[in-house]
DNA sequence: CACGATACGGAGCAGCGTTCCGCTTTACCA
DNA sequence: TGGTAAAGCGGAACGCTGCTCCGTATCGTG
């Protein structure tokens, strides 16, 4: 406990209470509205004002990411687990990519914010990226070594280029983006 | 000319002058600033009031079709005439949806904009798709006939699939939109 | 030239994100 | 327990956006 003064100085009990309240109310609102559901919305479900939302979360990206670490976490931990559970490593990077492909289409908008350059989505690709690109190069890298798909892909790209294929994917009963992903995946393949 | 009391009585001078500035006031500003251009930065190039843009194209996805008419019927156009100089469908397909792709990616936010489900959108997907499916549906039904791709890709899908990842491709280089549209076209192929 | 029809301009409204500051609540200490 | 400084809160207010609406200007014609 001697180590320089703790920078984090507990804070205080309604604080807390109203962080907890936030986060339950933005999730609600994302369900019921999307990720694009107005900061006024999220505040009035949650019975504060507009500058409480903004001290604990002073960007949307930084509220999204706190409502959905719980699953993106999941999702980084399903990666290794898969690979030591499947026959083949291309086997484990379909399911993943699946995974991550379900995550996505199942919240409204939050693909499209993923892609958005806007100032404010820097934490999202931050944390989403730093999160899961590295499970998706193992997975990539295994299926490389196992001669399954040629090697070269950047998880980077191929992680966008997964998150773009979602964008619009819920609502649009023409258009399936899980089998968009699967020929994408399958264009992989070495031949 | 008898023809019933013909529906266009001919524009006023002054408005059809009108008309062409903001064409070219929308065409520059769309380059500098992308297709979310505010519409007063518009009407400030065009030297007119914002009312004007509204009487001449009621929503943004009307002077956005007007802009790129052209090349959407150029794009549109080639995809025949491909198909015929062409050794295989295949490779008719692959340059068309390259042309395709080069159209998106350097219109700024077009990409997206195409793909945005805002009811304002209606006459920008109706647009796009209702003339360039059917081309695209063309070129795989030639490649499916000579066994080269599998049979049953739904054109409309494929066209939104390739909209999509073009998302996000300009100013950003470390995501290489023609790459993942190549893997998307393998991915089509029959093994 | 005069007079309707047509088109124009931009003020004004509503919805959004974001900031800022007076007031309230909390935690701590004498 | 009572008092006080700090921490936190609420929401008015600002700027930027799309879009409408109507008084005014311009055009084409008899």
């Amino acid at each position: 406990m001697s180590e320089a003064g703790s920078p984090a100085p507990r804070k205080r009990a309604d604080a807390r209470r109203n962080e907890k309240t936030l986060l339950d109310a933005a999730a609600a609102a994302f369900i019921a509205s999307g990720v694009d559901v107005p900061v006024r919305d999220i505040a009035a479900r949650a019975g504060v004002g507009v500058g409480t939302i903004y001290r604990h979360f002073p960007t949307r990206a930084d509220l999204i990411v706190a409502v959905y670490r719980h699953q993106v976490e999941a999702c980084a931990e399903a990666g290794p687990a898969l690979l030591a559970d499947s026959d083949s490593p291309h086997a484990a990077l379909t399911q993943w990519i699946d995974l991550f492909v379900d995550f996505l289409v199942t919240k409204h908008g939050l693909a499209g914010a993923m892609q958005s350059d806007d100032a404010a989505f820097t934490t999202l690709h931050a944390y989403f990226l730093d999160r899961l690109v590295p499970v998706c190069d193992r997975l990539l890298d295994a299926a490389a070594a196992a001669g399954e798909i040629h090697a070269g892909m950047d998880a980077y790209q191929l992680m966008r280029g997964v998150g773009n294929l979602c964008i619009g994917a819920e609502n649009n009963p023409r258009y399936d983006a899980r089998r968009l992903v699967g020929l994408l995946i399958a264009g992989l393949r070495a031949r």
